[in-house]
DNA sequence: CTGATGGTTCGAATAATTTCGAACTATTCT
DNA sequence: AGAATAGTTCGAAATTATTCGAACCATCAG
């Protein structure tokens, strides 16, 4: 057991930069993951992408954008995976921005 | 003059997408010629960039991106182009959003 | 232990962005 | 008119991002 996949890496909150945040909410199927994470956490099998038929890795790969970026957390549970929005973090760094973003996504 | 080049397309305020915007102001670049609009519209010549050295296509392209999300305003004044940020029509359609932005990149 | 479930990671192919120089357009100044 | 200033546009090259399948890892149910 060289290295424990369960446990991914997150950027501390000072390190969060505001083009890296602006830059994974700027992608459709993003926003739409963060959208479904805004009323809480959400186990990863339980959030959908709008095409049911994207292979897994790419749903990963669209996870690793957000939690690199710091937007999302993504820690083990039971077997799969939970997910939820940094709000605390993403507050105290852009104040109002995830909110903004989350209120004018309403509609989309 | 088949083509009036001095007029350029700015999409409409119901055109807008979120995520265009977002993606526009993703880049760091971008996002410092935004915080110079901040304080009100500029002619392109004042409007800097991080490398002074960068050919003007290059700023130009930049600006367009801006433009084409709806971030800005590019008109001619004079022999040059006056920006300016389109606040009425991302406030209508993103309320706070880019109050947050730029108060969230001011220390940027 | 085995199989099923739920994910991550890697590498390669593809697609999208960025960057730059060159050519071109419009405006102002002399 | 001619030259200088201020930008846009186009096309090619370089860089980044996305997408996908295959291989792998961990946990839970039998």
């Amino acid at each position: 057991m060289a290295t424990d996949i369960t446990e991914l890496s997150h950027p501390a909150r000072d390190d969060l930069r505001l083009t890296n945040v602006l830059f994974a909410l700027s992608d459709p199927e993003r926003l739409a993951i963060v959208k479904q994470l805004a009323d809480g956490p959400l186990e990863m099998a339980q959030c959908h992408l709008s095409d049911p038929s994207m292979p897994k890795s790419t749903k990963s790969h669209l996870m690793k954008v957000l939690r690199e970026a710091g937007v999302i957390r993504n820690e083990p549970l039971g077997r799969g995976r939970r997910l939820s929005i940094r709000h605390e973090d993403l507050e105290a760094r852009f104040p109002g921005l995830i909110g903004s973003v989350l209120n004018a996504s309403a509609d989309v």
